[in-house]
DNA sequence: TGACAATCATTGCCTAAGCAACTAATATCG
DNA sequence: CGATATTAGTTGCTTAGGCAATGATTGTCA
């Protein structure tokens, strides 16, 4: 399959262009109401949409510093501090000071945390799975593959 | 084609459940990417990644209210009296009571807004070619047509 | 070893969105 | 007409993210 150079056969023009029927707004909006199920389904566990990230991130072991959990979430450091605080403050997780590099900021998730945190892919199966209902395996993978090379 | 219930057919299970594997985090990456593509473009004109939405729908006659805006924008009423004060304070628009209705605050662009918005279109339309490059046409409609069956 | 660079975490200042409370004006209904 | 409900806009409080400056520590290299 040859691809055409996007001058010659663009998808758009700013002429006619109409927001609404953009794939950009689409996702968007698609992205919007996945968002707002997900943190409906967290309420009970007090995670908000933006911390079961950080949270999974914890729960997985793929981060254990703030350095890392900021590269892990494509964060920022200073939003990564404050994420923190809000997270200990609500007894998700604790801070420690490493004794080998006294720089780094050793985490860990309370049990609470940790309890909170293992419901996370049940929450975001579900979610997914509930808004995928109705696609058959071949849509299923061509929507995935679609997104895969944008 | 007969629409499998997802209890029988899920296609995510929360015993293996893998985010980055996920249509959600696919579609979050994509929008983060062409979100910051489209501020980068946006930069010259002084509008944020934020401001373009509401710029547009002032441009097209779409909202001339601050309430019409909010809706149109699905926003918070306090979030959009704030994204006012902040484009009126660059210039970009100005706020008038309405005299039928005292209640109501009338929207217009000035002439630095109103040129501003107009090279939205361009914009919005080149980036989004830029990521669907090498996209064929019936590529394209299935995306497009996958998103919207979400 | 000692200067310099890099890394880590924090903080201040900005934009941004949601919720709740409030005021003012208009609409509706008994 | 008048009480009540609705609508519009604003403001305070909260969560949230980015950028820049800072201090403390560690690494590198001449």
């Amino acid at each position: 399959m040859k691809p055409i150079a996007p001058e010659n056969h663009p998808f758009y023009r700013a002429e006619n262009y109409r927001p609404e029927e953009s794939v950009g707004y689409l996702m968007r909006t698609i992205l919007s109401h996945v968002s707002h199920a997900i943190e409906a389904q967290l309420a009970p566990t007090g995670l908000t949409s933006a911390q079961w990230v950080p949270m999974f991130k914890l729960y997985t072991g793929h981060a254990t510093t703030a350095a890392e959990l900021a590269r892990a979430c494509s964060l920022d450091a200073g939003a990564t501090t404050r994420m923190l605080d809000r997270m200990e403050a609500k007894g998700l997780c604790e801070r420690k000071r490493s004794e080998e590099d006294r720089r780094v900021v050793q985490l860990a998730l309370t049990a609470t945390g940790t309890a909170a945190a293992a419901g996370i892919p049940a929450i975001l199966s579900s979610v997914q799975n509930a808004y995928l209902a109705g696609f058959s395996q071949e849509e299923f993978d061509s929507l995935k593959t679609c997104c895969a090379a944008l």
